[in-house]
DNA sequence: TCTGGGGTCCTAGGACCC
DNA sequence: TCTGGGGTCCTAGGACCC
């Protein structure tokens, strides 16, 4: 453990948590035969791998054929993913215990403010020790926290302290600890802009920071170059957000190397729609964009979205409009005959009781029952009908049946949970 | 190395309105 | 009336995050 002096932290009260390697830890907490072995979670792919894995190499978003070429013994488990979500919560709740000013950003992650605990609780850096104790003791997990002044700092500082840490910035050595580092571990910079800077020379965050502003600007679009510069002075100061509201909601699933076909189609994004309809209709939201995205064999990916008069959150609406602009996507590719993907999701999400207000107003003059739901429903698809047949032609969308296929290859909460 | 799922934000061009 | 400028919305694609 790395720490600077305490008595230097000044205001150093945002804490950032990240339980480490976290489903791959609680495999090794479920099943004592995992522990102290390279395994890794996941089936093709590895969603997440344990510290004796990553030491061969071995990290998340890896094939599993990749995974057991740099690791031969490697274990691979499917997932206990009710767990995850349940231990999740009770790390976060361990933390509501220090601050309700608590920002959770994943299922294993969260920022605290702890400014308004100290007095009552200690340190900032006492409140980390005691959240790690007790994060390992009640759960059995590993937790490791950044103290900074700020959320992106407090980030980066969790990622240093990795694995099983804790690290403090004091807020008079910001820059003095964050400049040496190199620039991918900044919030924002993945493989593209990492390739990037290099081109500029650029690979620590201190280099970063004193590349001029316009070459940035030029180089990564005005909004990251502003924002980077900014993250690389550490004078990017985001308060603490409880409560921020979902803007999307989406679906997907992979179909490996699948021959298009109307039945393939139908069935994959009927049951996209309704995923994506019931968890909106769970949140009472409902949207006025509906976006389908095709993905072809060789990995090229297109979208079509189409924006409508009334925000829907029902299946079969969805899952007509989907459709249909999956059609249209095929149709501008006709050398396409297999696709690897389908995706189908809703934004520019408003709920649902303020919506129903309005509906009636328009239903008047459509000669549909006002008020009920069956008459709400068929007012909006036909016009989302309408609106898909003026932009894409007439013979882009029909009413097919809209009976819904609730075979599930896939359990749906594999799903809902991912981390890297 | 091309293999999962669910999100956010940004950019650029075009339509449309005043 | 083809001559200016500005704002907003929509669409498609891309980078990034966990």
């Amino acid at each position: 453990m790395f720490e600077y002096p305490a008595c230097m932290a000044d205001r150093a009260t945002i804490l950032h948590a990240d339980l480490d390697a976290f489903y791959a830890s609680v495999e090794q907490l479920l099943d004592p035969g995992l522990r102290n072995t390279p395994m890794a979670v996941g089936s093709g792919v590895v969603l997440a791998a344990s510290y004796e894995a990553k030491a061969f190499g071995v990290s998340g978003g890896m094939s599993t054929r990749r995974a057991k070429e740099l690791c031969p013994h490697l274990k691979m488990v499917g997932g206990h993913f009710s767990e995850y979500q349940r231990l999740g919560d009770a790390a976060i709740d361990i933390m509501k215990d220090f601050t309700p000013l608590v920002e959770r950003i994943s299922i294993d992650e969260a920022f605290l403010d702890v400014a308004g605990s100290i007095h009552l609780l200690g340190s900032p850096t006492d409140i980390a020790i005691t959240i790690r104790r007790r994060v390992k003791d009640e759960l059995g997990l590993p937790v490791s926290v950044g103290i900074a002044r700020t959320k992106h700092l407090a980030k980066i500082a969790s990622q240093v302290a990795k694995p099983d840490g804790l690290l403090l910035v004091p807020a008079d050595r910001e820059l003095e600890f964050l400049h040496p580092l190199p620039a991918e571990l900044m919030w924002g910079v993945g493989p593209v802009t990492k390739a990037r800077l290099a081109e500029m020379g650029i690979r620590t965050i201190g280099e970063l920071a004193e590349a001029p502003g316009r070459s940035l600007e030029r180089l990564l679009g005005a909004a990251i170059g502003t924002k980077l510069g900014a993250l690389a002075w550490n004078s990017d100061p985001r308060a603490i957000e409880q409560h921020h509201s979902v803007s999307s909601v989406s679906a997907q699933s992979a179909l490996g190397r699948s021959p298009v076909s109307d039945e393939l189609i139908e069935r994959t994004i009927r049951h996209l729609a309704d995923r994506v309809a019931s968890r909106l209709r769970a949140k009472s939201k409902a949207g006025h964009t509906v976006t389908a995205r095709v993905r072809f064999a060789d990995l090229r990916s297109v979208t079509r979205s189409v924006t409508l008069p009334a925000a829907v959150s029902v299946t079969p609406i969805i899952a007509e409009v989907a459709e249909s602009l999956v059609r249209s996507a095929l149709h501008d590719h006709p050398d396409v005959h297999e696709v690897s993907l389908l995706a189908v999701g809703v934004s520019g999400l408003a709920m649902e009781s303020a919506l129903q207000l309005e509906l009636p107003l328009h239903l008047e003059g459509e000669r549909i029952r006002p008020g009920t739901e069956a008459g709400s429903s068929r007012w909006v698809l036909d016009k989302a009908v309408d609106e898909v047949r003026e932009k894409f032609g007439k013979r882009s969308i029909g009413y097919a049946s809209v009976v819904l296929d609730e075979s599930r290859a896939v359990p749906d909460e594999f799903r809902e949970l991912a981390e890297h």
